[in-house]
DNA sequence: TTCAAAAAAGACATTAATGTCTTTTTTAGT
DNA sequence: ACTAAAAAAGACATTAATGTCTTTTTTGAA
């Protein structure tokens, strides 16, 4: 109901290259894929369009892989939630009228209003950066123990 | 995102029935479906499974129709949600971990934690009478102008 | 320059939500 | 009893999200 499980798919597969990459090398998708136990062509394709947004890097080729971009870490949640699932939901009304608004209001109108204002600042204000507690020994944990 | 279709149908079917019932007659789920602009069988469907959960009451043959029941003012919009929607989305975690708690939590527990009590709470406490504004003219309009 | 490794791209499959159409059951009035 | 009207039930279709498999492109190193 929330978010999709591609947006979840996104969040821990840059959490976890944000996590694995300072060592020095490069992030196989497989590697993630299995560490995560996420579907390997499907995550493949989500992470592309993170490196289509700049949020990631990748290469091709011998010791390629996935890799922190300069705005990796200060990427906000909500530009992995317009990727994975876009903003639509946060601008049209939870009963599909379209000409619902604050004039002209559906009876949920300013119920979902204020849930929605909620969960968008909360988004708008948190970073991946934010999420990544790399002191934590189990941080790693916390993203793949299904 | 929030909330599936089946829940805005729900809710405008038994709201149109809740405004227009008094006025003696049952109502048929022609009537609905067009009034609301719904897809007439989708949405006997679900006005069925409220009848089955009481929300609503329904009679077969000639004259027949839906019409409210002793609870349906006092039903919860968490009491729709459970039918259409199910509980789920509320106790799973955004990353689809299982093993995600509040003593082993996922890097977006306590966010979600907090949006999701937020929504609960609302819907735990507006049933669907607070919603009804029989005395608002464009109460009608409100839930059937797309 | 060739080879192998990696992401990228694309074709197809599965599943869940949504939507449509037909048949069955129930019931009020004649 | 018969008929017609209504919900209930069930079969099937469509669409979007998710998942799988194969082919193409790119690239580092021998």
């Amino acid at each position: 109901m929330f978010l999709s499980k591609s947006f979840g798919y996104a969040l821990r597969g840059v959490l976890y290259v944000a996590l694995l990459e300072p060592k020095g090398k490069k992030i196989k998708i497989e590697q993630i894929a299995d560490k995560l136990a996420v579907p390997r062509h499907f995550l493949a394709k989500i992470m592309k369009k993170m490196v289509q947004e700049n949020i990631l890097t990748s290469t091709k080729g011998p010791y390629g892989g996935f890799s922190l971009s300069p705005i990796t870490l200060q990427t906000k949640l909500l530009h992995l939630v317009k990727i994975t699932d876009g903003m639509e939901q946060f601008n049209t009304c939870v009963l599909s009228l379209r000409k619902c608004n604050s004039k002209n209001p559906c009876p949920l109108h300013f119920q979902m209003l204020q849930i929605r204002d909620g969960m968008l600042a909360e988004f708008s204000k948190t970073s991946i950066g934010d999420l990544l507690d790399k002191k934590n020994p189990d941080f790693i944990k916390s993203i793949s123990v299904i």
